[in-house]
Formats: structure tokens, C-alpha cells, sequence
DNA sequence: TATGAAAGGTTGAACCC
DNA sequence: GGGTTCAACCTTTCATA
């Protein structure tokens, strides 16, 4: 079955871009899908045009960079301003995500990157005066990320 | 003030890679600094092998691709299993990322994708199985990345 | 560690089916 | 839609300072 006119062809551009989307080439992805490289072009350019890849980006380990502070700062926005407050926190200075979420009193989850404890401070301060209400904070231990499997043709059955 | 080591062109190859992984060029970043691409190349290679860019991977909007439940899972683990569970849940099929934070109950926060309410309750049915215990349950309604600012030499002044 | 040069792979664009 | 061609670009490797 295929989502919103995906096919395994796309389903498999998408897979191996997320597991790495630097060192993947189309020729590659060509060959084990058994068609041209120009048409694998053809397709991611047109999943980037519709905006199902909406960039690429390398996955920084900010630990060993000098930043031992990843941490996690879980907000209460107004259901009316989430959006808004979420895009303008964004812009606040050490801050890489964040996450809108549709119920509860702690909506919006921002992933803020700090070297020392006045970073945190200060970015806390800049997320207050946007208007949003500082719930909890807590380090980041650590995190995983993994391509998503739904898109992964030899995993197909899921029980 | 260099971290870690990393001085301004670590610096700007990391926030370049961060800002587009895919189209930006050894080349590209090395004109912008002055410096040949075959050193920019080289320190990439150093970047990734020290563990310090882990990867690469394209950002999918699962919604346009039709899996209308993204959703944040977030779980409560015994504190010496946080770090074997948090590992565990990244295999569950539809997990595309794990965060352990250090303190608090809800200490692990997992976000799934699914196409259903059946793929949701499968997964925290898997979840619950490894012994995860789930606290609660939220549909992402929107996720903003961004570049971590603290690596472009164009934004160094932090109030 | 930074640089330069040559060979081979990769991309994007225009064009054809 | 998919495929071909080709010029421009990129990367790899190795040699050099």
C-alpha cells in the first residue's frame, strides 16, 4: 500500500536519506532499486519540492563539542499563542528544537544546548519574556535517533 | 574562545553541515573561509571520526507523508535501566527517536510515528513489554529544528 | 596539518520517449 | 512519469611542503 502516492521507490529514497543523507548518492539508491540515477534525481527533487524532505542535517554530539548542557526545558504556552511562542522560541539563542505538543499543560518541549549554567539561566529568562511559563527542566542524558522504518521496504510486516 | 579544541573553522563546518548537510560542498564552506577545500574535507573526516558529527539525515514530514500521528510518547524507567531501555524502545518498529533525561519520573521520552490508532497501541503495548513504563501519551502537532546558533562565527554575542 | 593535482564519481539541466 | 547525455562540480587519493 502506498501513502499519499508514495511508492516503494520513494519509500526507499526517504529511508536511506535518513540514514545518511550525506554520503548516499543517487547512483546508489539507483542500483539497488533497479532504475536510472537521473530518475532517483527526479524524485528526491520532487519529495523536496512537496516538502516531504524538509531538509538535511548533521546530528552534532554536543557533549564532546564543549556543551555539557543539553537539556530539556518543558513549557506551558496558551493553547491560542503555542504556535506562535514555539516559532519565536526558536530564535532564542542556544535553543535547536522545538516540539509542539496538542494536549496538556506542558504543550511546548524545547531542546536548548548551553555550556555552563548562565547559558541556561539566560535561556530561560528569553523563553519567560516570550510569554512562555517554564515547567520543568532536566539534562538530556543522552539521545538516539533512528530512521524511521515505515519507509524501510524489508521491513514491511509489523505485527 | 575555542571548545573543546574546536576553533572557528571546525566551528563553521559544523554550522554549515547543520544548516544544509546535503548540498553544501567542501568547496562551498572553504571559499566562505578561506582556506582550501581539501582542508575543509580533512577536518570533516577528523569531525566524524571523533564522533563529533555522528551522522546525517534528511528531516520527513511524516504528516505529508501520511502517517498523521506523530506522536510524543513519554515513559518512566527504573534510573539503572533508563539507558537499556531507552536502547530497547529505538527498536521498536515506528520509534524514530529516544531522549533519556537525567532526573524526574517521566525520564524517558520517545517519539513514534504511526499511521492508525493500531500502530499506537501497538507500540505502547511493545514499550510496556520491555518495561517502560508509559506516563503519557501526545500527538506532536508541529516540530521546529534549527541549527545550534553557538557554531556560527556570525552570532557569537550572547547577552 | 594544509595544500594542490589527476582520476573517477556525482549532479543538474535540457531533451527525448 | 522514466531515461539519456553532457558539462560542471565534487570527492578521493596521493604527493608535497
Amino acid at each position: 500500500m502506498t501513502l499519499e502516492g508514495l511508492d516503494e521507490l520513494d519509500k526507499k529514497i526517504i529511508h536511506e536519506l535518513q540514514t545518511d543523507a550525506r554520503h548516499t548518492s543517487s547512483g546508489t539508491i539507483a542500483d539497488a532499486a533497479d532504475v536510472s540515477a537521473s530518475t532517483v534525481r527526479n524524485r528526491i527533487q520532487r519529495l523536496e519540492q512537496q516538502g516531504l524532505i524538509s531538509g538535511y542535517h548533521a546530528d552534532v554530539e554536543y557533549e564532546s563539542a564543549g556543551y555539557q548542557l543539553y537539556t530539556l526545558i518543558i513549557c506551558t504556552a496558551p493553547v491560542p499563542r503555542r504556535e506562535e511562542l514555539a516559532e519565536a522560541a526558536l530564535e532564542v539563542p542556544g535553543v535547536v528544537r522545538v516540539t509542539e505538543v496538542m494536549t496538556g499543560e506542558e504543550n511546548v518541549h524545547v531542546s536548548v544546548v548551553g555550556a555552563d549554567g548562565d547559558d541556561l539561566s539566560r535561556i530561560g529568562r528569553d523563553l519567560d519574556e516570550l510569554g512562555l511559563e517554564v515547567a520543568d527542566e532536566d539534562l538530556i542524558r543522552n539521545e538516539h535517533v533512528d530512521a524511521f522504518d515505515g519507509f524501510d521496504a524489508d521491513c514491511e510486516d509489523r505485527s
